[in-house]
DNA sequence: TAGCCGTGGAC
DNA sequence: TGTCCAAGGCT
C-alpha cells in the first residue's frame, strides 16, 4: 500500500473538477473573488450544492459585492435565505459582512485566524476560504474530508471521537503547492466518487492508495457514534386574513430556532399539547390537514386554525402584510406549509 | 461538550 | 411513511 498522492488528486481534478457558479475553473488565470467564496461557503454549511445554486444566483444579484450586503436591511437579507435554512447563518452573514465593509475597508482577510475573528465563520470555513480564496496552506476538514481521510487510512474509530486522528491524517497529506485546488479536489472527490453510499472505488484516482478498499471496510466508513431519537412537539399556527387580503404575521425572537425570520402567530411547540392563544378575535376555522414537518431534533405536527377579520383590525402583536409578500418567499418553509394549509381552509 | 439549529432529496 | 445525509458554528 502506498501513500495517496496529492499531485494524482489533483491531476484528476484538473480533468473533473466540478463548475460550479461561486468558482473559477482549475488553471485559470483569474483568482477567485473572496466574497464568492466566502458567501458560497456560508451557504453550503450543512446543506447541499443544489439547494445553495438559486440563493448564491440571488444574493449576488441583489449584492454584488460585500459593501452592497452589509448596507442592506436585516429584514431584507432575511426575507432572501427564507427557506435555506439554519438562519443563524444569515444574521452572522450579515454580522460579518458589516464588519468586514466597515473595519476592513471592504477586503476580506487574507489569513485563516484572521478569517476565523468574523461571525459564522468556524475551523472549516476559515481554512476553506484562506485556501480556496487566497491559496493559503491550510488543513480543510469538512464532512467530505472526514469520510475521505476515514476510508483511505481505514479509522474504524467512530466520529466524533475520530476526528483528531482524521485532522492529522488530512494535514499529512495538504500540499504546499495548490492547497486551494487540492482542498476542492477533496471535496470534489468527496461528493462524486467517494460518496456515503456506493461509493465509486473502482474509478476512484486513490484507488490503489486506498487502506480501507483494500480491508473491504470503505464503503461502511466513516462510523459514527448512534443518534438519538427525535421527540413529537405539538403547536397551533393561526392564520388571520383581514378583507384585503392582509395576513397577520410577526417576527420571530433574534435567536434561537427560526430566529429573526418572519412567521405565523402561534403557542410554543412543545410535547405537552397547547393551550389555544389566537392572537386577535375571530371565528375561527381548523384547517383540515395538520402540518407536519421535522427539525434537526424533534418532529413537529401543527395545527392551523384560520379566520377572516375585518378591514381596520388591530392585532395584540405582529403586523399585517400585503399577502403578495406574505405568500411570496419571506418565510421559512414551516410557515409556508401552514400558510397553504391556513389559506385552503378559508377557500 | 453535547445540544441546538432547517431543509429537501435519496433510499 | 421514516431515516440518513449535505462544503458546520455557536453556546
Amino acid at each position: 500500500m502506498r501513500d495517496p498522492s496529492p499531485r494524482t488528486l489533483l491531476d484528476w481534478y484538473d480533468r473533473h473538477a466540478r463548475a460550479l457558479p461561486w468558482r473559477v475553473p482549475p488553471g485559470s488565470a483569474r483568482r477567485a473573488d473572496p466574497y464568492h467564496v466566502w458567501l458560497s461557503e456560508i451557504m453550503l454549511q450543512q446543506t447541499t450544492v443544489a439547494a445553495v445554486g438559486p440563493y448564491f444566483a440571488k444574493f449576488t444579484r441583489l449584492w454584488p459585492m460585500v459593501a452592497d450586503l452589509a448596507a442592506a436591511e436585516d429584514a431584507e437579507v432575511m426575507s432572501a435565505w427564507a427557506g435555506l435554512g439554519y438562519y443563524a447563518r444569515a444574521r452572522n452573514l450579515l454580522k460579518a459582512a458589516r464588519v468586514v465593509a466597515g473595519a476592513h475597508g471592504g477586503r476580506f482577510p487574507d489569513t485563516e485566524a484572521g478569517l476565523a475573528e468574523l461571525p459564522g465563520i468556524g475551523p472549516y470555513t476559515a481554512a476553506a476560504v484562506a485556501a480556496i480564496a487566497f491559496d493559503r496552506r491550510a488543513v480543510v476538514v469538512d464532512g467530505n474530508v472526514e469520510r475521505v481521510m476515514a476510508r483511505v487510512r481505514d479509522i474504524r474509530t467512530p466520529l466524533p471521537a475520530a476526528k483528531p486522528e482524521i485532522k492529522a491524517a488530512a494535514a499529512k497529506l495538504t500540499p504546499d503547492v495548490r492547497p486551494g485546488d487540492y482542498a476542492q479536489a477533496v471535496m470534489d472527490l468527496g461528493a462524486t466518487i467517494c460518496t456515503p453510499r456506493n461509493p465509486a472505488c473502482g474509478i476512484c484516482p486513490w484507488r490503489d492508495a486506498c487502506a480501507g478498499r483494500l480491508s473491504g471496510s470503505a464503503p461502511d466508513l466513516p462510523r459514527k457514534a448512534p443518534k438519538q431519537a427525535r421527540p413529537v412537539r405539538q403547536g397551533i399556527a393561526y392564520l388571520a386574513r383581514r378583507s384585503d387580503g392582509a395576513l397577520l404575521l410577526e417576527t420571530r425572537p433574534g435567536r434561537g430556532l427560526l430566529g429573526g425570520m418572519l412567521g405565523l402567530p402561534g403557542t410554543e411547540w412543545a410535547e405537552a399539547a397547547p393551550e389555544p392563544a389566537p392572537p386577535l378575535d375571530a371565528d375561527w376555522r381548523r384547517a383540515p390537514v395538520e402540518v407536519r414537518h421535522t427539525f434537526t431534533h424533534f418532529h413537529l405536527r401543527l395545527t392551523v386554525m384560520a379566520g377572516e377579520v375585518p378591514a381596520g383590525t388591530a392585532p395584540k402583536s405582529g403586523a399585517f402584510h400585503p399577502a403578495s409578500h406574505a405568500a411570496g418567499d419571506a418565510l421559512p418553509t414551516v410557515f409556508r406549509k401552514a400558510l397553504k394549509a391556513g389559506l385552503a381552509a378559508l377557500d
